[in-house]
DNA sequence: CTGTTAGCGCCTTCAA
DNA sequence: TTGAAGGCGCTAACAG
């Protein structure tokens, strides 16, 4: 910037004027000083200009499970849009399940200043977040509500989702239907088991405990549940994937023993219409966007109480859930 | 820091010392600064730090094409990964395929001073970068080479899996083979072209100009474009999806229309085994991860001249190329 | 082993 | 409309 204003002849404050559009320069000083910015190909240093603002680094954080997961994947993207329309850049950082590593990744981001965080916590306290929230760095979270912190947040229904599918389920005539899933620490979880029973209860159907199979943590998991699921002794006739890991989970186990039993997944997914299979659905990509949307307005200085955001779901019912139950 | 500096009764070196796990501080010292950073819940302004550091910003950037394409997001999370054990961060940019917005997030990225790029180049001239990467900052190619720059570059045999892909339908009987992909200016669509051509080469078939569909930039284009394949006086009895994005156009197209035709995928994909497809696969987050080795080699000072690797692929068959050519 | 001084590149504040 | 001085929070370079 120094060499800038030599070459224009002004000082280095008007230089930062022009190259921040700030309005009281002169027109031919603005062209001089552009034509020397273009000449000497200067660009400006954000990191110099950030720790001299204080208000805005042009740049979110991002916590989510896993990027390489086309759920997240989706939501990142969104996020990103978001930011580049604030001219500001998306870090991203994959916790991997990990509450240490979200608080690491955390901790790194807000290191960074950050002007913003969007995560998708795990099940732990956030009452850590408290004081940066307080000191003007808005967190919102994604997909599972904060514990220990009150801050906005962007939910699925899960719940009605997961009723909406299981009820589908019972009116094709299951009466044993297995559930896979994640771990029933997670909220998520917990909320679309809770729409399970609700759906079952509502048909008056006992809720069998060996059909339920939490804890997945990866697809193979998912996988070996549907095996053992198929193994028992009366196995079900329908099998609800809590999840788009376990959903390809389970399709790969039901391909792998060519078992007809119907299928019905929650997050719908590229192929689910090529393969046929029955999905709650509803836009990841909005999530993004939402919670994206509402950090932006905090980081502009909105100042109304936290709030849920709860999107609807949609059950798209393809071939895989009219499979009949077996006799 | 300059708090801790007080309650701890040192002076501002001596704590960033102890942040920074310098060597030379007494133990008893460094206890009591760390115990004050704690007491005070400090956390070093990563900022600042960078802008007097001028080495490194503890970040790299990737600019590619779309974060939600799955290809991209495995690379992002390699990547990810890779900067995580150098306690770094990423910095992801979607360009979409558009020169211009590549270049601007370059920029941007240039400007929060990256320590290393990766870039998924756009078909342009990157002799823009010569000056930054003179100037220190690291540029590695990833998927396709770089043009007007001597910069490193990780690539894939894109020629011989396509040239095996097609041969392999050659030899199941298939005489006419379609082509469906990318616009014809990305290199590796091109690559893939030209293995495509060798295949039908070998075999002695010669080319039908009219079963080669290039210049998808969605799903839908490709389905589009396999419709019109189909909707041929002589369709094709196979075709070959050049990559993913254009194998779910085909994939659809085709189960919407129930044609019984071959089909071949360039990038294997999660459910590609639970619906049969066969395809040219390989690892895209081996992608991601050598090219961040070699960034960070360079970052390292590495010295030696620029140079491509170029990742093997392998031909995975699997139900679906192996339906005969109809009569 | 510890501290002092200077300055990274920019923007805020204030003065001209 | 422009410029000069000061300082953001930290670390390099040099003392002690």
């Amino acid at each position: 910037m120094n060499d800038v204003a030599r070459e224009a002849g002004v000082s280095l404050k008007t230089v930062s004027r022009v190259v921040n559009a700030e309005p009281g320069v002169r027109e031919e000083t603005v062209e001089r000083v552009s034509t020397a910015i273009r000449r000497l190909r200067y660009r400006r240093d954000d990191i110099a200009s950030t720790l001299r603002r204080r208000t805005t680094s042009a740049s979110i954080g991002l916590v989510i499970e896993d990027l390489a997961n086309p759920f997240y994947s989706l939501v990142a993207r969104a996020v990103e849009d978001a930011a580049s329309a604030r001219q500001s850049v998306l870090i991203t950082g994959s916790s991997e399940g990990s509450a240490d590593l979200e608080r690491q990744l955390i901790d790194t981001l807000l290191g960074r200043r950050v002007d913003g965080l969007i995560v998708v916590p795990e099940p732990i306290d956030h009452g850590f977040l408290t004081r940066d929230r307080d000191a003007g760095t808005p967190v919102v979270f994604l997909d599972r509500p904060p514990v220990g912190l009150d801050a906005d947040s962007v939910l699925l229904d899960n719940r009605g989702g997961a009723r909406a599918a299981v009820s589908h389920l019972v009116a094709q005539g299951h009466r044993r239907i297995g559930l896979v899933g994640d771990p029933a620490s997670l909220w998520t979880t917990a909320e679309r088991l809770s729409g399970y029973r609700e759906a079952l209860a509502e048909a008056g159907i006992p809720e069998d405990p060996d059909l339920v199979r939490l804890g997945s943590r990866a697809v193979g998991d998912a996988e070996r549940s549907t095996e053992e699921l198929l193994a028992l002794p009366s196995p079900p006739t329908a099998i609800f994937a809590a999840n788009n890991r376990n959903c390809v989970g389970v399709l790969r186990a039901l391909d792998a023993r060519r078992a007809s039993v119907a299928l019905l997944g929650f997050d719908d997914f590229e192929l689910a219409e090529v393969l046929g299979v029955s999905v709650v659905s509803y836009d990841p990509a909005a999530l993004g966007t939402l919670a994206a949307r509402r950090l932006y307005a905090r980081v502009d200085g909105l100042a109304v109480p936290a709030a849920q955001q709860v999107l609807a779901t949609r059950l798209i019912v393809r071939r895989s859930s009219l499979v009949a139950p077996r006799a």
